[in-house]
DNA sequence: CCTAGGAGTTGACGCAGCGGAAACCGCAAG
DNA sequence: CTTGCGGTTTCCGCTGCGTCAACTCCTAGG
């Protein structure tokens, strides 16, 4: 059985002239060629075509899938080795994200400092919050897990409460530093932030992606929440809203 | 006063085929040439050349800071989108990088089945585990810290503590997975999991940079806490260790 | 028999940002 | 006169192909 370059295009999803370029290198050289100069593949070359195929979608070179295939270096080796080529070259784009991200602040700062948004520092926003006014639909939408953030709750003192609620505060400060730099709300470091709410939220239930990004509106539009989330920054609810949903559809999902 | 090209890469740290590309491209023309064919700079040069290598250093391309620079866009904007696909672009790397790693996984769990890891799930390692053995020691080392954790704890119901006994044999479980799976300690997924570790020593005390990899040290120098690392899986406590130094000195310092 | 069209071929340029080599020029010191 | 330094231009190389351009071969239709 023996396929002509459009076939094994057509098979494989990459173009003939890829596949001209592999031959071209020596990477994937045809089974044979025919008295018209036509290139002609079998069953070994598809094989073939389909390891390559494979490790060029983890981002290996081409000049190193060679190598692996002809066996002259170990695939874990080589792996590995691109593993942590990986992981540098990650975190110089982390780095360097940061760096711009500061740069701009700093534009930002210099350029408009009457309209910048403000953060303020309110030392416990949640003094003398109404959590019975959710409790009868909570347990109406979600009896099971209203149920088991009950037992949670029981078991806390007044010390822990207030201890959380001082946390959350600090969560929302630092959330409003992001957005007032102008950080994205995809950005890692806005991600590791709504990470820590994530787990926080955790300690009384598990949401799913869905649960949590309607937990994320729900601050949007529930005015006791909502003013809370203003009292420490304009916007801030939208923000990180925004920021859970990115979460979810990263991490949750 | 004028430079030649050599000043002027002495001057910048560049190379002078670097500023003969920025001239051939129309980004930095010199302000006059010699009869001799020789470039020469100006000092409104050389601020131009700072200009181009600050935003290079940010990682634009040539063509978007000479757009800035002839001020056809917004530097800010500009800086915006590039942000964005700073960030874009090392998702794909994180994903890429977790892909590679679950590869090189299962390979090796093909190749060698007898000797990897192996990694238990002990439901609550932690029964028993004698704390007051250490508070003489801590206390003498440490009053301050020693203080403010006996203040939280004390504030714990015993529920809670075993809560938090599950949840740090968890954490274990899971940076054993990471281990087995080959993923450096570097990694930022490894990170991530040493991030809530620390945050969950912070609701104790807070440590900074030294303190936090000494404890690390700790978790293999000590009897107990080694037994209880190598219950979950051999070399858990060294590969632990190592990243909480790589956190410290990525996060703490 | 001529022709249109489809599928194939080999070149070659382009991209981003230079590094490095080759080949040459002008000037000053030993 | 030679050597050496500092300058010049020009061109290839790198990565992984996309995208023409110009040709060839084969088949079906008028």
């Amino acid at each position: 059985m023996a396929w002509s370059i459009a076939d094994v295009a057509r098979l494989s999803g990459v173009t003939s002239r890829t596949l001209r370029h592999y031959d071209e290198i020596g990477l994937l050289p045809p089974a044979w060629i025919g008295s018209n100069g036509h290139r002609y593949y079998e069953e070994a070359d598809l094989l073939r075509l389909q390891q390559i195929l494979l490790m060029r979608e983890l981002g290996l070179g081409l000049r190193e899938i060679a190598a692996v295939l002809d066996s002259q270096v170990d695939q874990v080796a080589m792996l590995r080795e691109h593993h942590r080529r990986l992981l540098v070259e990650q975190n110089r784009l982390a780095t360097l994200a940061r760096t711009v991200s500061r740069t701009i602040a700093e534009l930002e700062k210099g350029k408009d400092e009457g309209d910048m948004t403000k953060i303020n520092r309110p030392e416990n926003l949640f003094e003398g919050f109404d959590a019975s006014r959710y409790e009868a639909e909570a347990r109406e939408r979600w009896p099971h897990e209203y149920e088991q953030s009950r037992q949670f709750t029981d078991t806390l003192t007044a010390q822990d409460q207030e201890r959380m609620q001082r946390e959350t505060t600090a969560q929302m400060v630092r959330m409003a530093e992001f957005m007032a730099a102008g950080t994205p709300v995809s950005d890692p470091a806005v991600l590791t932030e709504v990470d820590a709410h994530y787990r926080g939220i955790c300690q009384f239930w598990t949401p799913n992606a869905a649960a949590y990004k309607g937990l994320g509106q729900t601050y949007v539009d529930d005015p006791q929440f909502r003013s809370a989330y203003d009292k420490v920054a304009a916007g801030l609810a939208e923000y990180q809203r925004d920021a859970m949903a990115v979460y979810a559809d990263a991490r949750l999902s």
